[in-house]
DNA sequence: GCAAAAGTGTTGGGAGTACACCCATGA
DNA sequence: TCATGGGTGTACTCCCAACACTTTTGC
């Protein structure tokens, strides 16, 4: 259709922004979900604590980016960690410095290396998200708001699909899961009616019944296995065509206030 | 905390971006969802089909350049749509010229003008969707990428908010609203389960009782009258402190195939 | 009266919740 | 045998799809 090389535009018809990919790598450690942050090395916000990310690369796409510098901060290799784009920002202020746009990333993994000292001297750590949200921790530029808007967007996503699942070992038992669940939305969850929930939604599949203990020789599973009580079968997240979470058939409804052990719901029977 | 003024970058140290902000806007005309697409003058893609919009200013905000396009574009005043966020695109190769990062916004209103020929000699028109998703119109660049993620964004968004009365005049029947719900989401849905719903919702309140006249004075609404059979009372979406739409207290669930008129449900009754 | 659209009533089934109960295991 | 967690059964409630039915209008 088009014949000739198509043109340039003139560098000083536009204005130049920088573009960064930031991400919020999420996970959850003794039962709170938490996100890596790095301590700022310099201006501005010197000491303060920010969003790992950095400078997209001319030939590079967003989602690249955004895995490189997760890549680069964690040490994991690419495929241990499910990422997704939440929105971008580019309030015009948010940076003192200069224009930036930043395109903002959510990351979920099950398991996130203690954060070194780190090749560069920035500190790097794990910060539970209630930290956050009770303004303990105080975040750089609009990386609070980021966050927040991340938060609530994985929330979200675990009431239509799998994503639990990446919470977790590629292995789980249905408790592991939904601690997950019970984690992120702060509410605890009746275990028989999970145990329902997880058999018949579709999104995952059985790997080994409950009466098998020749899956439990690895030092990974040592902490799936209960230190008391009858042995639970293992579970993986149902495979699609890209990989998985599946999308659940059936979906599990975020509790609104409470599901259990405490108030019972309005219209309670009994 | 930081007493002298933040340090620059140095412009060498970050590749330059273009960043522009694009718009899908959506409206229903005849029972049809369709999009503003302006067809290219220049090259690359040209006569085909693209996105409005247009390069973020150095002092502006994402939102406000989409908003400034919408009004340069349409005529519409601000504030006539509702307008939000959809993602960032920015692959590397998705304009031969050069690197450009897209912030794609999606919004919808209640009637767009008949777009003119217009001042730049653009030509711009209303496009249904049926004709973008069979492949009857092509579209620039990944336009039809970002339209169909627009498309999915408030198929679901239409679910949970109260969003479908942006395609509505300011009051509206019931009926009026059942439209955009079929429009949108392609299938039919029942009119008394619907009345009900938007009656127990909370997101809508009633304006004018049923027999009463004297609301169809203007020219307006003589759309919203029926030639035949009873009239109806005039509805408006409940304010909420930052406008309207409300979040909807009660949800419509999107039906999965066809809820009525068609195949009856697997598990149907009587 | 008749057709058409607004609006209400009714009903059966499905889904979710609360909770009782049985099973398997380690100490 | 006891405590603990895995897993199943069950009853009750609420929501909703389907559709019958009444009301109100124009012709």
């Amino acid at each position: 259709m088009v014949s000739k090389s198509p043109p340039r535009y003139d560098a000083t018809a536009f204005p130049p922004f920088a573009v960064t990919a930031d991400v919020s790598l999420f996970t959850i450690r003794d039962g709170a979900l938490e996100v890596l942050l790095i301590e700022r090395g310099g201006e501005p916000y010197r000491g303060a604590w920010a969003l790992p990310g950095g400078f997209v690369r001319p030939n590079e796409d967003l989602e690249e980016a955004a895995a490189r510098e997760l890549a680069e901060e964690t040490g994991l290799a690419r495929g241990a960690w499910h990422l997704e784009q939440l929105a971008a920002y580019g309030a015009p202020d948010r940076d003192p410095r200069m224009r930036v746009v930043t395109v903002a990333f959510w990351a979920v993994c099950a398991e996130v290396p203690t954060p070194r000292g780190g090749g560069d001297a920035a500190k790097a750590d794990l910060v539970p998200i209630a930290r956050i949200e009770s303004g303990a921790v105080r975040l750089a530029f609009d990386h609070e708001r980021i966050v927040r808007d991340s938060v609530e967007c994985i929330r979200s996503s675990m009431e239509h699909t799998a994503l639990a699942a990446w919470f977790c070992s590629p292995e789980f038992t249905i408790r592991e899961l939904r601690r997950v669940y019970e984690a992120v939305w702060g509410a605890p969850l009746d275990p028989g009616n999970f145990q329902r929930y997880v058999r018949e939604s579709g999104a995952f599949e059985q790997r080994a019944a409950p009466p098998s203990r020749v899956n439990f020789v690895g030092p990974v599973d040592l902490n799936m296995r209960p230190e008391r009580g009858r042995p639970a079968s293992l579970w993986a997240a149902r495979q699609t065509e890209d990989g998985f979470p599946a999308t659940a058939i059936r979906t599990l409804a975020r509790p609104r206030r409470s599901s259990r052990a405490g108030t019972p719901t309005p219209a309670g029977n009994r």
